[in-house]
DNA sequence: GTAATCATGTAAGTAGTTACATGATTCG
DNA sequence: CGAATCATGTAACTACTTACATGATTAC
């Protein structure tokens, strides 16, 4: 089955795997949880989810909408769980990095440091706050599991795996800020 | 100063305070080390190189290529510093989050687990490759300090800010990919 | 009654990638 | 002598963001 969307395509085969939804929907999920790995705006699902039905990958089903327009629920075919199946196990392209505090960091030799001093307490503070919440998803998550496995085939197994990096990710980046703080004070 | 450039522009300025390139050399070392944390080809560098120079960022000198067409020396004037070092204070714009890697295990549960613990363990060593090269370029841009201290206006000062971030980052992921790939195993 | 939410859709613009064309020099 | 490297530049394309237009329902 050879399968040619774009990354977006997958994104949204993966949130739609756990239920169907609205366009609207999508994007504002897009926000959060899928926001933390991956995010779009309703100006970009919006065609890409036309693909997809196309690609036979959704199927979308009308019902009467508030707006003017019918309201379209997609939901992911049998061939879309192949498909997304199979992109999941295929190595990833090489993204480019792109990642503009870091790049602050490289050029902070150019800056004042009290000031980049400030800059980098405040991230810390966003980063802490960040780590708390990902804990109490964690924990809630955990929670609805009471034998404490929550089986391969299981869509929370995929949302604890990338709260445990998320968790991993903020707690070094925390950190990190505090380290670099540390060292523009002396 | 108000300056209104995209981040490219800045990540440029940032590689050209360390001394004066070409576009050329510049694509190059969008691999590395700017290609750590900022990525771009030529095909973008070029038009954006042109614009910091019209906006007084930027000065160019002129010397004999090889080519059909003279070499340019790109160099950041005083005012390119000066901005350069105000935006790093700046807190950066939100950015989007893209993480093709995370987005595929947020969907493992969709997915044959012996092959999705095949690309982790893949992924892990891509990791364990990359953080022993950091740790290597980190010694090395120690070892040229002898009396173990980096003054803040020092180049040096921001490429082992990236690099200490960028080592915390390969062990946490590294860590993640084993972590995850064994929980696949059970 | 007005503001927020739900929900669709279009269009314009920016950012970034890929592919192409040119041509001298250096290395094997 | 052919391939890789240095070095410029253009054009077409894809991906993504922002802004706009429409209008019913619900909450305050």
């Amino acid at each position: 089955m050879r399968v040619s969307t774009s990354t977006l395509g997958f994104a949204l085969l993966a949130l739609l795997a756990k239920g169907p939804k609205t366009a609207y929907e999508l994007a504002r999920r897009a926000n959060r949880p899928l926001g933390y790995f991956w995010s779009a705006r309703y100006g970009q699902i919006h065609p890409q989810l036309r693909l997809l039905a196309e690609a036979g990958l959704l199927e979308v089903e009308a019902a009467p909408g508030p707006g003017p327009h019918d309201k379209r629920i997609f939901s992911v075919t049998e061939a879309g769980m192949g498909a997304l199946g199979e992109w999941v196990c295929q190595p990833p392209r090489a993204e480019p990095t792109r990642d503009e505090m870091l790049l602050k960091a490289y050029a902070v030799w150019t800056a004042r440091p009290a000031a980049a001093r400030g800059l980098l307490l405040a991230q810390a503070e966003l980063h802490r706050a960040r780590l708390a919440e990902y804990e109490v998803i964690q924990e809630r998550v955990l929670g609805s599991h009471p034998d404490g496995q929550v089986p391969h085939r299981d869509p929370d197994f995929g949302s604890l795996a990338t709260l445990r990096y998320g968790i991993g990710y903020e707690r070094n980046r925390l950190d990190w800020c505090e380290w670099l703080a540390a060292q523009l004070d002396t």
